[in-house]
DNA sequence: CTTGACCCTGAAGTTACTACAGAGTGTCTA
DNA sequence: TAGACACTCTGTAGTAACTTCAGGGTCAAG
């Protein structure tokens, strides 16, 4: 198939297959006559793996290294375990810093009622004047 | 107080502030006869509030417009308080999306247990390699 | 008068793409 | 067979929010 069907099934557009092709994350492929890409299944299934991955949030740095890990079939599994883990830490703590700032969000939404006061006595605006240290908003 | 010291106050970098200078959300300061950009303190309150925004997640777009809003100090804290609200939803958003990502990345996981066996018998890469449509892990 | 800490500018690197511009290829229809 | 149209090619530049670097200048202390 060419780069367009690959794209297709993957969800992803062909400039992305193309990045990933310069960027090394997919290997080259074979040529038409015409110079276009010729892609496989075995094309698509390596794709498909890296979009999933992405879709999972992993940097294309860690699929890199999955992807490392993944070419000998017959070795284990500890090192993709290892990655995994690693990302499952990286989304957490993303995740607790995020439920952090929507806390410190909703303080300060609190501290203006109406919006109808002027800017310079908005207690959002007061707040947002402070030091670095946003906790006095608590 | 120099580049250096206003950074300190502000936790940030130089560099940044030369950034932030550049992109027009500082205005540009006065020199020193050596040509150092000299600061006071309305400059350290605006920068901090820039920080403070930065530090809730917001864009330096959302950041922008904040700052147009407060410009005149007599003008009424509704856009102000519409921007807020704007912010809390993407980081809602941003949220959900996290929580769910967390969610699939667990029960991939669970799908090899000891990290023993082969790569290509292991069940995370088996469902990595699957169609995009990640909800086929669950 | 030299050392070291600080500052200056301008350009390039980072991530993961996306969006061109300008050209060639392939297929279908008139 | 010619034209229209969809698709593909390469290479470059743009995005966000900085960071890093090269190659200088400034200034106070010893």
């Amino acid at each position: 198939m060419k780069i367009g069907e690959l794209a297709k099934h993957a969800g992803c557009t062909a400039e992305t297959i193309r990045f990933y092709e310069r960027t090394g994350l997919l290997p080259k492929t074979s040529r038409t006559a015409g110079n276009y890409r010729f892609y496989d299944e075995s094309h698509l299934e390596r794709l498909r793996l890296v979009r999933n991955c992405r879709a999972l949030g992993m940097a294309l740095g860690e699929i890199r290294a999955l992807l490392a890990a993944t070419s000998d079939p017959h070795a284990d599994c500890a090192t993709v375990d290892q990655l995994l883990e690693a990302h499952i830490g990286h989304v957490a703590a993303r995740l607790a810093e995020l439920a952090h700032l929507q806390e410190q969000l909703l303080v300060l939404r609190a501290r203006c009622h109406d919006g109808t006061q002027a800017v310079r006595d908005c207690g959002i605006i007061q707040a947002l004047n402070g030091t670095p240290d946003i906790c006095h908003l608590m």
